[in-house]
DNA sequence: ATTATAGTTGCAACTTAGTTGCATTTTTGT
DNA sequence: ACAAAAATGCAACTAAGTTGCAACTATAAT
């Protein structure tokens, strides 16, 4: 979701939407357009810094408001911090892995309709709306930093 | 988890585990073995009355003990609250069905190795260690009481 | 331009999950 | 029976998320 998003993009997601355009909501939507992985609703506001700073409360309902929209989804993460990222139809639903030791959340490679299918076996009178599939383990940087550590003669965490 | 399941039982898993048996670690473990879904803390806590009661501390560090020793998996629902389950041979990891109406959690069939393989095209650098598959939806329960509320014609939630 | 109306925001207060430190009690090994 | 080690309970805390309400802002009608 990273690639070069202008202010325009926010205010068309916004209009096809019906959402009224205040500027905080396109300030959100901006941030979240520009970040290349899910944030947390703390990064969010991190980011939401200076003349941009938004109300904990209003930070909550407006992704609230994306997520009724379809604007956003939510990965239900290990660690019990919720992350979003932009539903848009360039941005399937997908696996993520979550760094058991930094939290950091990255995406994988979606599945195609046909995979995922086989792995519901949900019985008939569910009603499904939404799949997740969280993978969780040690991220690369994460590997790294441990094994300088072990090399320079430290013991585990 | 249900299958009759006796004080002994518990012992042997604590025993096993080479874990000191206290009757918390004990009455929690009796609670979790007799469960037919998975169960959140809350549920775990209401469960352990009169003469079984526990402190809250106590039942996190009891639960957080017996994860760490693979008795018990966590399941990263949505909601934010976690539900655990006993973690058996017979009870191998499986998708996770979870109501968005009434929060309701139930054990779905497991996947083969197989056909988990497929979905993890985690790049190779990092080192997985668990994975979640939760789907969310109706339940039949909230789907059922919806229809008969549609049909008393009262109007939508 | 004035005013009514609905929608949005910010603030304060609250709830709930989970954690940490420490004193007291219970297990366990001798 | 006794000492060391481990486990428990309590109080206090953090962090995520929610609710109610008053103030503000955009819009639409007069
Ligand atoms: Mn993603
Ligand atoms: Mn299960
Ligand atoms: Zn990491
Ligand atoms: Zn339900």
């Amino acid at each position: 979701m990273n690639n070069n998003a202008t202010d325009k993009d926010g205010l068309n997601i916004l209009q096809r939407a019906d959402i009224s355009k205040t500027p905080q909501r396109l300030a959100v939507l901006n941030i979240l357009l520009k970040s290349t992985t899910p944030l947390n609703v703390s990064c969010v506001r991190e980011l939401l810094t200076g003349k941009n700073r938004i109300d904990r409360v209003t930070v909550y309902r407006i992704l609230s408001l994306f997520k009724q929209r379809g604007i956003i989804r939510e990965i239900t993460s290990t660690g019990g911090v919720n992350f979003i990222e932009m539903a848009t139809q360039e941005n399937p639903v997908h696996p993520h892995f979550s760094c058991r030791s930094c939290g950091m959340l990255s995406c994988l490679e979606p599945l195609t309709f046909s995979q995922s299918h086989q792995l519901i076996s949900a019985k008939e009178d569910y009603s499904v709306d939404h799949i997740e599939i969280n993978i969780s383990g040690i991220c690369s940087g994460c590997r790294n930093a441990t094994m300088l550590q072990k090399q320079s003669g430290k013991g585990e965490q």
